[in-house]
DNA sequence: TTCCGAATTTAACCCATGTAACCATACCAA
DNA sequence: TTGGTATGGTTACATGGGTTAAATTCGGAA
């Protein structure tokens, strides 16, 4: 997994083999038996490297394909008619990205890469041959859309009920969580691709007030951010302030 | 279905036949061919009336049952560890409530009802048996919970992303589609049980603002809000105010 | 090394929304 | 009827975070 925070290095997407896949485990087919990932790789058309700061597919268009992210950052997001974001979730290694394809015409949000990226490509009806053909594909992504609801619920919560500070605590923790996971941190200190821009826009503040809010956290010694790397300082006052239980702090 | 402010009337569930049951086009399910209904109809356990302003199952806690809002008016919320509440989702006769228990041990939130309600209840077990045994039902609920997974972005980028009085027009026409959807308005005006705390709570704001900007909809001859009554006055102004496309209309 | 654009920081000002307190009304149970 | 409890409304005041704009730092390309 990259870990340089000077340049993104990709790891190359391992040709066919699924079951061999070193992000299998954080996907959300992680559950689905070894037995039946050759139906997997079946389904999976392609490989595809996107550049940074390009999109993936288009809120409102239609899409005919579906993705796990196999290496790099990206997010999805919302743009409203004046032209304000909103992102809706990070996608890290192991994510599946544009689900919603599978069953409507228009996608609900669009999603960027943050950083180059290296996709697994799925064909949208290979993918519901997939399903269609084997069940226990669509009890694991039943459970993983149960779980990524959890997560947008946490999320709305923060949104509507928490100030500034107690959001940003709340976000890094959360990927700090889910990189730890995926062994992709070093001690307390994580590359983080993410602008100040990024965390306003999923945060619902501004780049401004994101900006003061962490110099206070850097002055109170919790959590440092410089460019592309994250230092958590004091993890036991950043989970205090940030209100973050221990059922929170599991990666997924 | 209901329509008198005065007082709520529940309709008696029909026994047994949910072939013949009149929210079941906007269940989940409601995709399932009438051909298969005999299944969900013996993983369904029993039918329940619960008061208003009961909790139907906690946050954090396990649930052995879930269920469909059959009559009333529900709602889903978390809880912060100041008191502070955040509304996630209003519940609506033919939605699914408490999924996440099929999967997970501990709830991602709590839910309440707003009115005399009454329930269908599924046992867990009952339900994972038949989702084993009928992947139609799988396939249903994936679409189902991809759809309510753009809904909750939408919100997401309502509360991140807009001021006061676009929250609550959105709220409102939100509601006010899937009532249509419902047959459960009457012209431009609807049965309405929130209080202005649930509308507050569900859109990050507090009691007094909330009242405040409703006086100000109010004055606009756009929207009116009484005890249990809600009438848009100008639909058309409303939706522009919002910013309230047409695919956002469409009830679910 | 120099230059340019992106990202961050800082500052001044101010507005949307929060807080606190209080009153009036409606409803409900005794 | 009476008292209790939600609810809705209103006021005065406080503040978190937005806005704007300029200065500064940083990184990458030439």
């Amino acid at each position: 997994m990259v870990k340089s925070a000077a340049r993104l290095r990709l790891s190359p997407v391992q040709p066919g083999l699924c079951a061999k896949c070193p992000v299998r485990k954080f996907a959300a087919y992680s559950g689905v038996p070894a037995s039946a990932l050759k139906f997997l790789q079946s389904a999976r058309s392609s490989d595809r490297i996107v550049p940074p700061r390009r999109n993936i597919f288009w809120e409102e268009k239609g899409a005919d394909e579906l993705f796990t992210l196999y290496d790099g950052w990206a997010f999805t997001f919302k743009l409203l008619a004046d032209g304000r974001r909103q992102i809706l979730e990070f996608l890290l290694p192991g994510s599946l990205i544009g689900m919603h394809a599978l069953w409507f015409k228009a996608m609900p949000h669009s999603a960027q890469t943050l950083t180059s990226v290296s996709l697994c490509v799925f064909d949208k009806e290979k993918f519901r041959d997939l399903l269609r053909r084997k069940p226990e594909y669509e009890r694991e992504l039943l459970k993983y859309m149960a779980s990524s609801l959890a997560v947008r619920d946490r999320r709305l919560s923060d949104l509507g009920r928490r100030p500034a500070k107690e959001r940003i605590a709340r976000l890094i923790l959360e990927i700090f969580g889910r990189l730890t996971a995926r062994d992709m941190v070093d001690g307390h200190s994580f590359t983080f691709y993410p602008r100040q821009q990024h965390l306003a826009d999923a945060l619902g503040l501004t780049k401004v007030h994101v900006s003061r809010t962490l110099q206070v956290l850097r002055q109170e010694g919790l959590l440092e951010l410089e460019r592309d790397t994250a230092t958590i300082l004091d993890l036991k006052g950043l989970r205090e302030l940030a209100d973050y239980t221990e059922t929170e702090a599991s990666g997924w």
